[in-house]
RNA sequence: GGGCCUGUAGCUCAGUUGGUCAGAGCAUGCGCUUGAUAAGCGCAGGGUCACUGGUUCGAGCCCAGUCAGGCCCA
């Protein structure tokens, strides 16, 4: 007789092939079909909400791993939270204005039009299409959301809000225009972003200039009379904007005198300039703070300027002593915003020196023409120290291909001081994950100008602004509040379809007025998302941000810094953060590498393959993306795939409302593992109330392997596949497996939602796992005490294995099964035996009273069950006429015919 | 160059306020099983906790420096 077949092998459907990448697809189509994300809703429509508020990504290419990670961490995030029971709605935005799709847009089409609608146009299509692309990715991972209705920073509806919020800070007055350098392109006319600008060789003049130190400063100083400092500079026509000179407080500098010269410079340069080997140390200043204060004339002008402590001046190149002209240079700026000095920049938009240069002879010429005659002036002058040919990197315009000149333009500007204090206040109020993120934006906010919110620029918002013929403007919040309102309608292309006439009338401004052309800063639009999301949803503040850690300077501080200013309080209440991916090595991901694209990591892994790889990652730091990691990760992937097959192949004839065995009744073993099941839920789901996803991941890879696989599986086969279809013992090991299932299902729903939908309908379930809430623990009284007695049973259990293990290698058995134990031990009684054979996982098992405890293997005598495989002397004896030589148990059950499916 | 961080077995992670803290899972090796079988079980070998100093009776855990890496800024 074939005993297989009276064996209750478990049987499933589920396969143990995964097919992620082809099977995925058609779940999505599933909960597309059964509206599950809008189920969810109407589920929890009565539960307080947990609100993710989305970070837009650029609309401008396909999302790369480091998009996936993010997207997938919100996804994580939010399925697990649904399962705490909250209403978490997702609304997915994209940001769509800004320099880079403009710029690809400009570099597509050769012979552009300068037609500011068109270009606008093209931008739009551009920008919709990428967000179509993004979309299909970011849905194909499994990502539940309103994916019908994300809110897109170039709707009507969006810019109008975020229009309003501008116009609320207009009224607060913290919208003010000033004088700014920024990177100016000669041939374009126009100001340049920094991803504008490509860096080239360049050959300049570079020249050492002596700067004389005044009279009276040389006097003051105890400087010999004609002491001059020396400055380098590779762009003497920034000269005649000279207003200052700069040196590093901390480094040291020297007077050194040359035939009839004496020429300050910096101690570790001095060898490296021209004409100073044969010079003669005169003087030392230990600290370049001694020269701070002291007065100079200017070279080319009648004009005196002093000297300024600054940090950034370096003794890499040059002198070490810098030249300052706060209309030509960002640190040059800044320094003089601290010191107040003009923003003086006497060139005009051609790049032509205006008269305010004060130089005739170079009025009218250009910046870059006029260099070797500023040379020649301080040449007749006896000033020019030496001069040289170099040749450096330079920004040039990436469109018109001219080298760039840094000038200061009129800009508009937020005014950050006036709720600078208090925006560091909201950034204590609020929960920063990891802690250190409260750090990284404090000193970002704390470092943070005034913000230069106006471009030159068509793809964005306009800046509803006039100005009178001579410059003055004309910024008014009702004008912007009326504008808005048209926009609601219109879109903000009206803007640029009227001319200035038209939308001058509109508004009923005074004659005289032409319109603005500048758009707001990108940063505007997404830091303002808040505003046009959360505030019209009530929403406002949100339970969470959560992006990557480069947004402390960007999208956390632009939302934080409009939230205060507008409503005086943070949009968020707690802001998770996130690394970067990199190579194993801990670099930045190669191009070349290929994991950078995210639709390709899909078809080769599949969606919950990388969303267990986000899972299992320590997301806070960089996260590292690497062949052997996805290998390892598959390797987990089965363990969990085969958990769950096993589990639903021994459950194939358990109808939980049918079959149950009541708790009281359970066999020792199996309330043990009840126990174990609500450990797993309660360490589970506090690592995720903690984002600690690894900790999650860790804890489910563990229980399948160590407590359900290795153990309890492993010592339920013989009860499950030999016991009676029906008998307590085998529906009371079903009734814990069947928790079990459902228990780590649900628990891994939010991680790998395919599979854990794949194994849920497997075991003929009609609604989706995804409205399913958390497993509950039972909290039960005799826990520690089952646990007590375990500790006991497994250390056993462990000493076993080892004896076992050396029976094995001495080849006096096989397997477990053709074991007979004698255990000598003080620890267990004769009741013990049935629990601990089967424990063990051996035929038979003796208890002799002992102190200390030993274990004995020996070949177990008797006769091997046919059916069960178990060594016993009744099936040795057996001399049954239909059914010989089985055990006593496989007796019963052939005799019952207990074993039909 | 500056700011904020990171560096524990081949891989991914645990290691509370310094004192069995050198751990887990996976991978690897050897063996068993062939009734989870492109599966399952057992045993075993892997780390001077990046490096170098220091504080301490005692340091992955505290301090300083070095090296490597990341993000941001200049």
């Amino acid at each position: 007789m074939d005993y297989s077949l009276t064996v209750l092998l478990p049987k499933t459907e589920f396969p143990m092939k995964a097919d992620l990448p082809k099977r995925e697809p058609q779940w999505i189509e599933v909960w597309e079909k059964e509206k599950v994300y809008a189920t969810l809703l109407e589920l929890r429509k009565n539960s307080p909400k947990f609100i993710l508020h989305d970070g837009p990504p650029f609309a401008n290419g396909k999302a790369h791993m480091g998009s996936g990670l993010n997207k997938i961490l919100k996804d994580i995030v939010l399925k697990s939270k649904n399962m705490f029971g909250f209403q978490c709605p997702y609304i997915p935005g994209w940001d769509c204005h800004g320099l880079p799709i403009e710029h690809k847009v400009m570099s597509e089409t050769p012979s552009f039009s300068n037609d500011p609608p068109t270009i606008r146009e093209k931008c739009k299509e551009y920008a919709k299409r990428w967000i179509e692309v993004q979309k299909e990715q970011f849905k194909r991972l499994g990502v539940f959301g309103a994916w019908d209705n994300p809110y897109i920073t170039m709707d009507p509806h969006y810019e109008a809000n975020e229009l309003r919020l501008f116009a609320e800070l207009v009224e607060k007055k913290l919208v003010y225009r000033g004088l700014r350098p920024v990177f100016w392109s000669i041939g374009c006319k126009t100001a340049l972003a920094e991803a504008e600008v490509e860096y080239q060789k360049k050959e300049d003049i570079s020249i050492y200039v002596e700067f004389p130190v005044s009279e009276m400063s040389c006097k003051e100083g105890g400087l010999p009379q004609g002491s001059s400092f020396l400055v380098w500079t590779t762009t003497p026509w920034t000269l005649p904007a000279n207003l200052a000179l700069a040196v590093n407080p901390d480094l040291s500098y020297e007077l050194r005198s040359v035939g009839s010269k004496y020429i300050i410079v910096s101690s570790k340069l001095a060898p490296t300039i021209p004409k100073l080997s044969e010079s003669t140390l005169i003087l030392s200043f230990s600290r370049g703070k001694k020269l701070e204060g002291l007065q100079y004339v200017h070279p080319l002008l009648p004009r005196y300027g002093e000297v300024y402590a600054a940090d950034f001046v370096s003794e890499e190149t040059g002198s070490g002593i810098v030249h300052i002209a706060p209309g030509h240079g960002m640190e040059d700026y800044q320094l003089g915003v601290e010191k107040g000095l003009a923003v003086f920049s006497p060139v005009d938009d051609l790049g032509r020196f205006t008269k305010e240069c004060g130089i005739e002879k170079i009025v009218g010429m250009n910046v870059f023409d006029a260099n070797p005659l500023l040379c020649d002036i301080l040449e007749e002058r006896g000033l020019l120290w030496a001069k040289k040919l170099y040749v450096h990197d330079y920004p040039f315009c990436w469109r018109s291909k001219t080298p760039i000149i840094f000038r200061s333009v009129p800009q508009w500007f937020i005014n950050i001081e006036a709720f600078k204090i208090q925006a560091l206040h909201e950034i204590e109020k609020v929960q920063w994950i990891p802690k250190r993120g409260e750090n990284r934006i404090k000193g970002a906010v704390e470092s943070r100008k005034d913000w230069c919110i106006s471009r030159q620029r068509y793809w964005g918002i306009p800046i509803p602004v006039f100005y009178r013929k001579d410059g003055e403007p004309l910024l008014d919040p009702k004008i912007i509040r009326r504008f808005a309102d048209m926009v609601e309608e219109q879109g903000t292309d009206l803007w640029f379809q009227l001319d200035s006439e038209e939308l001058r009338k509109k508004f009923d401004v005074p004659s005289g007025y032409e319109k603005g052309m500048d758009t707001l800063d990108v940063w505007i639009d997404s830091g303002s998302s808040h505003f046009a999301v959360l505030v019209p949803r009530g929403e406002n503040p949100a339970d969470l941000y959560l992006e990557g850690s480069d947004q402390h300077r960007g999208w956390f501080q632009s939302s934080l810094l409009l939230g205060v200013a507008s409503k005086g309080k943070a949009p968020f209440k707690s802001v998770l953060t996130h690394g970067f991916v990199v190579d194993l090595d801990g670099k930045k991901l190669s191009k070349s590498s290929g994991a950078k694209d995210l639709s390709e990591q899909i078809k080769e892994y599949g969606a919950d393959l990388l969303r267990l790889w986000v899972a299992s990652e320590e997301f806070s730091e960089d996260v590292p993306f690497s062949k052997e990691i996805f290998s390892r990760l598959s390797d987990s992937y089965r363990l969990i795939r085969n958990s769950l097959r096993i589990l639903l192949g021994n459950l194939f004839d358990f109808d939980p409302t049918i079959h149950s065995v009541p708790e009281n009744e359970l066999l020792e073993i199996d309330r043990y593992f009840d126990f174990c099941i609500d450990q797993l839920i309660k360490k589970t789901k506090a690592s995720y109330a903690n984002y600690e996803f690894p900790q999650v991941y860790q804890s489910l890879v563990r229980f399948c392997s160590v407590e359900l696989s290795s153990f309890y599986i492993d010592i339920l086969k013989d009860r499950l596949y030999c016991d009676g279809k029906n008998w307590l013992s085998r529906r009371s090991a079903q009734t814990v497996l069947h928790r079990a299932f459902e228990s780590l299902v649900k628990l891994l729903a939010p991680i790998i939602p395919f599979t854990a939908e794949e194994a849920w309908r497997g075991f003929g379930k009609k609604n989706s796992i995804h409205l399913e809430l958390f497993p509950t623990e039972k909290d039960k009284q005799e826990g520690t005490q089952l646990e007590q007695r375990w500790q006991k049973i497994l250390r056993l259990r462990d000493l076993a294995n080892i004896e076992l293990e050396q029976a094995r290698r001495e080849k006096r058995i096989g397997k477990n099964l053709e074991a007979k134990v004698i255990l000598h031990t003080h620890e267990f009684e004769e009741k013990d035996i049935p629990l601990l054979t089967e424990v063990l996982l051996v035929s038979q098992l003796e208890l002799c009273r002992a102190e200390k405890t030993e274990i004995e293997v020996i070949k177990a005598p008797g006769g091997k069950c046919p059916r069960c495989w178990k060594f016993s002397l009744f099936a040795q004896r057996n001399e049954d006429p239909e059914f010989p030589h089985v055990c006593e148990r496989c007796l019963k059950v052939l005799q019952e015919k207990a074993y039909s499916r």
